[in-house]
DNA sequence: TATAAAAGTGTTTAGATTACACTTTATGTA
DNA sequence: TACATAAAGTGTAATCTAAACACTTTTATA
């Protein structure tokens, strides 16, 4: 049995899901790692990663994803929620990964565990800003992720999986859409999480059974045709 | 911001369900942690705990959940799954935990990530025998968990929410009855660990639906009454 | 004022869930 | 062997939920 020499590093890595409602799509919010200064330097591909690294000592965890949020992408005051932990001793050690690590890690070679978060935001609500080791920073559609860096391929997928599941149970969809909303609007969200099509009656049925709206008395200004009426969520 | 000096550890706890089906009880396997030999050492308290201990380096986290469980309660051959990850920093640093962390961990003020498993089984299946530093090896109810040592507590009920949920989505049950069952012992399992009561022609259309039973010719021997037929899941 | 486009609106059907109580049967005992 | 006991076994009606389905109304623009 290999002894315990504590070489064990502690990481965060958040799954930023953006809803776009102008498209009605769902992106996930990825870094550009930064590519060295160096000339000469040929074989360094730039890759896609999840905003991630690693824990300070005695950081709480939920502060760290946030800290280390906002140091990649200039976002902050985002309500993360951890899904998950990947462990596999093997994760960071891909040859894809390797000369990354070594550029930027000063124990390239540790075995890394992370923690992982997630949340949803209304894509429009952020505006990310590359910080830090990320060159670039981009929203790439959640149905079609490129390949990324160690496992965050795996960790996008567990995060989409607890997104659904926490969004048919709480209304976590308050935060997803404009204060003054139509039920158009709605549905669209619900069609656009699941990747399904809603019927528009029972749709809106089922959301009124809810009791979680207001009926308001205004409609929409600036449409092309008949303007829909506008609801707000209950406090 | 504090600066990485890579002292964060890692632990896993296992959260060992057991059902006891003579008594239609659910109960979880704690330990007590060791006292020590010295005397004189009187403030020590024995506290009871879940199994669980350092990661070792470069060692799998679901090794290492089935590795510290082997030792401490000599179970083995569980299949653990992951229910979460603590990383609280003031989560080991209560009162009530120094002294234990003072004798059994070289760095006992080192903050510790805990990665947490759990799982569910026939209590009869399985014989814990204290291994390493616990002393004792005890089931407790799982509706009356005493106070445990660090944020165990917060673990097991965090378990408990996640076994209800996975009971419902897959038929983890062929693991807790034996071979050969009634449908009531089918039921008084449902009814323990959704801590409910159930009509009994409800529940058997349910699971007749579900089509996933073979009903055997065979009765039940030995009873007191008139005896049930006996199932099978279906392979 | 005609047209285009999306908003708005109910009913019917099928399926699932719940509530509910008496009969049958094997056992052990008198 | 028949009686008492206790659990097994069984069905229907009522209610609720989910799904299918299409036409009318309203507003903006041309």
């Amino acid at each position: 049995m290999e002894k315990n020499t504590f070489r064990n590093h502690i990481s965060v890595d958040c799954v930023i899901f953006g809803y776009d409602e102008q498209f009605n799509k769902l992106e996930v919010l990825l870094i550009e790692q930064k590519k060295p200064n160096l000339t000469g330097n040929k074989s360094f591909l730039a890759q896609f990663a999840l905003p991630g690294d690693l824990v300070n000592d005695e950081e709480d965890l939920n502060d760290a994803a946030k800290r280390v949020l906002d140091e990649l992408t200039n976002v902050s005051g985002l309500n993360l929620r951890q899904s998950g932990c990947f462990g596999d001793p093997m994760r960071v050690k891909q040859a894809k990964d390797k000369e990354w690590l070594h550029l930027y890690r000063q124990d390239p070679d540790a075995r890394v565990i992370t923690v992982t978060y997630y949340t949803l935001v209304r894509k429009e609500m952020i505006r990310p800003v590359p910080g830090s080791f990320a060159q670039n920073v981009v929203w790439k559609n959640a149905k079609r992720v490129p390949s990324l860096a160690f496992d965050h391929n795996l960790i996008v997928k567990q995060a989409y999986t607890n997104l659904r599941r926490d969004f048919e149970e709480e209304m976590f969809a308050k935060a997803l859409l404009p204060q003054k909303f139509t039920l158009k609007n709605l549905q669209n969200l619900y069609e656009v999480i699941f990747n399904t099509i809603l019927d528009k009656r029972n749709f809106i049925k089922r959301i009124k059974k809810e009791d979680n709206l207001t009926e308001l008395s205004e409609k929409q200004k600036g449409t092309m045709f008949k303007p829909s009426k506008l609801y707000t969520f209950k406090a």
